[in-house]
DNA sequence: GGACAAGTGGGGAGAAGTGGGGACTGGAGG
DNA sequence: CCTCCAGTCCCCACTTCTCCCCACTTGTCC
């Protein structure tokens, strides 16, 4: 169960930190890949596995089928964490979502989140707006 | 499991730079074939072994079937890594993807895909725009 | 205030990417 | 039958990047 929100620095050579809490989940080898709103999501190898399955079934004879299919797995890399608790991005999912200096990582139950902080803040600010809406539509 | 996305160029000679991580899956042999949407398909052994039985089973009296399968078994080649961790591409495949110069090597779950650098971008933007539509198409 | 853990930065060894030289093979032409 | 040429394959060398390790700084807890 990942939670919380933490800020890291993103150094010269493309590694971030991982926060200590989301370490132990994380150490058996994690995937990180594109997600939705220009942010990188970070996976554990279990969390990939039914992704990937799903992904698996698709009918790639289709077009719409093999264009998500691409999407999805391309942009997916296996890493690892270091022994001071740092993963590297791929330099292309740095590009896609951004990711420079001053980076946010945030737990989203099942799997991690990674934002351009600036893009965080602009994000959470109006959703903090527009919470109660939110809620009421969505009926929770 | 092939994934992710490597950017190689291919050189004077055809020669292409398979990425480390597909080697290992690679090594004991690959065959190449033309895809869809333009690009060149990479199989492991086994791999092709299951694609090539499906084209097997094809009603061949059927004439798409026939065109299926001639332009799936035609084109494909058995190619070997070298001890550079490269492999040679046909002239001819590489005609039909228009690959020279750079090109994107990108997992894909059972097998590897081969495009030329700008098709892939150009592909991959338009999907990108679209991955959140496609997706709830799908249903998934 | 001190000790320890966490975050951050950088140097160096080794691996990976890339390009080119040279040997071998097969075929065409003299 | 020999020679020359083109294509292919193998090996070597250079450059770049990645990974691993060490060290410093910052913050927290006792």
């Amino acid at each position: 169960m990942f939670i919380g929100e933490y800020t890291h620095n993103l150094d010269d050579k493309g590694r971030l930190a991982i926060p200590v809490k989301f370490r132990a989940q994380l150490a058996t080898g994690a995937v990180v890949t594109k997600g939705l709103d220009n942010c990188l999501s970070l996976y554990t190898e279990n969390a990939w596995a039914d992704e990937s399955a799903r992904l698996g079934d698709l009918p790639l004879t289709q077009a719409k089928a093999r264009a998500y299919a691409r999407f999805m797995l391309a942009s997916a890399f296996g890493v690892e964490i270091d022994k001071q608790g740092r993963i590297v991005l791929p330099a292309g999912l740095r590009g896609y979502a951004g990711i420079n200096g001053a980076t946010v990582v945030t737990g989203l139950g099942d799997h991690v989140e990674i934002w351009n902080q600036k893009a965080w803040n602009e994000y959470s600010l109006n959703v903090e707006k527009d919470s109660a809406n939110i809620a009421e539509e969505l009926g929770i």
